[in-house]
DNA sequence: AACATATTATCGTCATACGATTGGACTTGT
DNA sequence: ACAAGTCCAATCGTATGACGATAATATGTT
């Protein structure tokens, strides 16, 4: 964690303007005074800032300074942006976001795996529903599992961009995981939902692949939407944002 | 188009590694010898390269170089990755992703439009069609129009990811355009179709919105497939890659 | 031949200087 | 007093040079 200075420092500023730190429009402190707030040099912070324009954050210019771009500009399929979203906090409408998205890109996912998925992909999915299961059965990491099985059936589906939606997509598993552990039975319930996607990819029938995913994905969707009414006081989801620095 | 030398730098070297240019895991020429091919200072060149490792594009490391990183690794849904990609010409691979993609959030992006846009939502997607109307009837840029009229529906779904891919899809129907103005009538033909999209939507009326709009993209999605299947001893589609510098 | 060590190519970071751009202040003329 | 043109200064943009950190390769030793 004491490594990787440049690194550091993009996540330190990347968190920064996800979180709101800086109100949309307005401008970052001037590259020297980052300098010393951040103990880097400008160098270091030039490429950070660098890496957050590449990714939608903000923008730069001479004299106007470093100003934080409108969230339809972000790059919401940036892995790096939906952490910092995530560790943040999800707020509900991002949740409903990434469920839409979820329903939309799921279902038709799969119906592409259970046509075009090749044996290795199938060989990956079920190293990761055995994990799954051994996790549930002998306790383990059933959420590394859970996205590495989503991740496949993603991958599977051989298209470019659906394969790039499982990071995104990866957010809202881990909060549809959190949510049902603090169930009865908890993620033993819903194994042999991912059984049957897994089963009807394999036996490639598209329309029993997107029947069972969608069985899976309303079921999550009911958790999260109950949480969401019964927390509708509490203003985000997710872990709290870790205390920012000094303005 | 002479001045950015920080984004004439980003350009040059996305563009050579979409192309192809370094094969997947090879390593780019090192920051000094970059420099002079380019005529810019190390600078430059390190913030370019953090540029294009935040879209995932490459990896750096002491010793071991700059090295491409694997296709799917990049970052698909960034709008300069696909423009670079739209240069260096669309294999008929990507054309067929998009395609998918297509497919799979239009209809479903329709379908929220038609329950969710705000007024001011369809006044900027009637100023884009009423632009359509005029470029077919006394000439202008349909394109353009065309592209807004599709990237208005996307931001009428209120989903912060479906808008974001306008610009994704914004390279297919680019593709899309340059086929049907070959054709007799051209563009004029599906005018039509695209006033049923948004009267559906007006109307609020999921269903007829989502019928409109298959109708329109299986148009489309027809169009390409013919092309691609007279043109298969090409290897690729669009503009073809700029001449790039020396080795 | 296997392992430990030294070498070295390359990126990572720092420091400094000056050029380029632009928003705002200032001046000037009416 | 107001408008228009001019100037100034804040901030990013680019260039240069130096040294540290890392890891692949070569070297040497048992």
């Amino acid at each position: 964690m004491i490594k990787n200075v440049h690194g550091n420092t993009v996540d330190h500023l990347g968190e920064a303007v996800v979180a709101g730190r800086y109100a949309v429009g307005a401008s970052l402190p001037p590259e020297p005074l980052l300098c010393v707030e951040l103990g880097v040099s400008r160098t270091v912070v030039r490429e950070a800032v660098k890496s957050l324009v590449a990714k939608g954050l903000i923008s730069t210019g001479p004299r106007v300074g470093t100003r934080v771009m409108p969230e339809e500009h972000w790059n919401w399929f940036d892995p790096d942006v939906v952490a910092w979203q995530s560790k943040t906090g999800l707020t509900p409408g991002f949740l409903r976001d990434l469920q839409d998205l979820r329903r939309v890109v799921e279902p038709a996912a799969m119906r592409l795996a259970a046509e075009r998925a090749s044996a290795a992909d199938i060989a990956d999915i079920e190293a990761a529903f055995a994990g799954m299961t051994q996790a549930v059965h002998s306790g383990g990491d059933y959420i590394t599992h859970d996205l590495r099985f989503h991740q496949g059936l993603l991958r599977a589906s051989g298209n470019r961009m659906l394969q790039q939606m499982s990071k995104v997509l990866g957010a809202l598993l881990r909060t549809s995981f959190e949510i049902s552990t603090s169930r009865p039975d908890g993620p033993g319930a819903s194994l042999h939902l991912h059984r049957a996607v897994l089963d009807a990819v394999i036996a490639h029938q598209p329309d029993a692949a997107e029947t069972a995913i969608r069985v899976l994905i309303d079921g999550a969707h009911d958790d999260i939407e109950k949480v969401l009414a019964s927390r509708r006081h509490l203003p985000k989801l997710g872990k709290p944002a870790s205390q920012l620095k000094a303005a």
